[in-house]
DNA sequence: TTCTCTACTGTGAACGCTCACAGCTCCCCG
DNA sequence: CGGGGAGCTGTGAGCGTTCACAGTAGAGAA
């Protein structure tokens, strides 16, 4: 005697064959239901969509992927140390950005990190072997490899900023040069006159591109460009207060200062504040980035906007068009000053 | 006539058919190899293994998805707004760790965070369909629904840290109570008699937990636990500076301090920095976490160290472990005072 | 009426893998 | 010397989809 008559098949999931029968369909016509609905019946479909409300029923992706060679899935990779990354503000916008675009297509985002040169064979190794669908590519630094042996393994790639390397890949990036000509030419505007910098790394498009900006509205002005008012740090708040106590070492007379994001202008804060220089007063700072670190910070930072909401969508819509067999593409997004109360 | 004559099928990718015709062997000896080599001759072995890298093979894992019914990823959920965790130091340790505990076992992590209830909805959805073999959850409060659903639905989760409802969840989490019992200690042998703490929310166990042992060291001692030494915040830099003013406000003859995070920590230690109160002499604080925050702060942080690589490894361990059909299991790992310059 | 075109539907064949099974050889033990 | 087991191998089936194709019905044109 059977103990457990009505439990032949427990809980398995169901398929498309059950959606089928249970709507009195083929196969095919829930397949086409479930891809856009094109040449089905009003009729037909309206029963397919009964059955699967019913049976309760979700593809199985996998089978799925396995005709379609696609995995429904785009990676956001990181190729570079995280803690610098999670320390960004900006990072947990963009990041957010990407997420939520890519959920209004359903497609989930793989969060990769390869700090090491071998974590990054692992993942480029993983990445070509077609388990993502594509790649939004977070890499700042000139000569990283990532990136080409991507593009090589036939990968579709969107980088977010400016890559330096001759390699024609597709990009979004903010307007640098330009939020830089806006933030100097306030300082400019506000009579400044011996305005230093602290510029990011120079192996970056945001370090190289801000850096220009403020040497192309000095020389603009008629001020002279000196190179003791420039100081190169590395994007983070420590960076930033080191680089800032080194110039106010040089050029004591310093009455304005532009650092190129605002975790570095944080630091310098701190730095002019404990050398008794009043901010604006004293010396007038002007951040970049707009992130949450300018307004909290005291006084509140005169800054930048980077369109970060704007970058993301851009980020993803340049990925799918590329997904979708498009070349690739560059998008430049304008900046923004934003005057707050720190210059 | 034919114009592209060589090319039927440009770059197709190989399949374990093109490894078995160039090893002069079978499908099933290849997969056999593939999956741990068990019933291969040792010459059959190294052949597949020379066709393997000759073609530069790689197993689509769709294809092995598909029979397997598994996926062969993991997910990192976060069930609260991604902003928290980032600001964290310990969250960066514990993802690093994780990941890298999972490539061990070539299995990749998905970062996901399900900020809104909304986005929960959505990414339970997503991991009860079966696309995801595990979860490594990372949610604190009380009342999170999210695992729950997860468990409901046959998922294999792991927490990290004690979970606060009733539900039996495996978890793997740092020995909260003894290490506030280590570091009240540590301050009462150092003949401190006012000591106030700064705890975390109390719909957290780290909060709850914390207290406790700050509680019982102070009863044991024969000192007053007093409530107007206790007060609240949210494991954040600023609510600890700010929990540290109301204390201050409310304690000025406070000798010192037991903070539950290193970051609130570094809060309070600026509050009695502008309070002009030398620390340690003036205040003792200790901290909790031995996150970078602790090395990083003027003085270096006395603090209670959490073991997070070994939590991670834990969580990996016991994650595949349930995967593997093992029953849920649950581990506390045991914490260390670290003394440096502020106690 | 017949023919063509469009809208719709069902069916077989993949996709690339693992699993179960059957078959083979060889060795050890009774 | 026969039987049983261990080690190794190949084969067929099937996982749950999509895709291409063949086919049907009905509408409109010739």
């Amino acid at each position: 005697m059977n103990v457990t008559p009505n439990n032949p098949a427990r809980r398995r999931r169901p398929t498309i064959h059950d959606v089928a029968r249970e709507a009195g369909v083929s196969r095919g016509t829930v397949s086409r239901v479930l891809n856009g609905g094109h040449y089905v019946s009003p009729a037909a479909a309206e029963a397919v969509n009964a059955a699967i409300r019913k049976t309760g029923y979700v593809v199985n992706r996998h089978a799925r992927s396995l005709i379609t060679g696609r995995s429904g899935s785009a990676a956001f990779l990181l190729t570079e140390p995280q803690e610098k990354f999670f320390e960004d503000p900006n990072f947990n916008v963009l990041l957010r950005g990407c997420t939520q675009a890519l959920a209004a297509h359903d497609i989930p985002l793989l969060l990769m990190i390869a700090g090491s040169r071998e974590e990054q064979r692992r993942l480029t190794r993983y990445i070509a072997a077609g388990h993502v669908d594509g790649v939004l590519l977070i890499s700042s630094h000139t000569g990283d490899p990532v990136a080409e042996e991507l593009v090589r393994a036939g990968i579709p790639v969107v980088m977010c900023g400016k890559p330096m390397g001759r390699t024609r890949l597709a990009h979004v990036a903010a307007d640098d040069r330009d939020g830089a000509r806006q933030m100097v030419g306030h300082l400019v505007a506000a009579g400044r006159r011996r305005i230093g910098t602290v510029t990011g790394p120079l192996d970056t498009s945001g370090g190289v591109d801000r850096l220009a900006g403020y040497r192309e509205v000095l020389a603009e002005a008629g001020l002279p460009v000196e190179d003791d008012l420039i100081v190169t740090a590395d994007y983070s708040r420590e960076g930033g207060a080191a680089a800032t106590a080194r110039l106010l070492d040089r050029r004591p007379d310093l009455d304005a200062l532009f650092v190129a994001s605002d975790l570095m202008a944080q630091g310098a804060l701190g730095v002019l504040e404990r050398a008794g220089r009043r901010v604006p007063e004293d010396v007038a700072v002007g951040g970049f980035d707009d992130s949450t670190a300018a307004l909290s910070s005291r006084p509140a930072l005169t800054t930048v906007r980077q369109p970060w909401d704007r970058i993301s969508t851009e980020m993803v819509r340049v990925l799918l068009s590329q997904i979708d067999g498009d070349a690739t593409s560059a998008v430049i997004l304008p900046t923004e000053l934003v005057p707050r109360d720190s210059a």
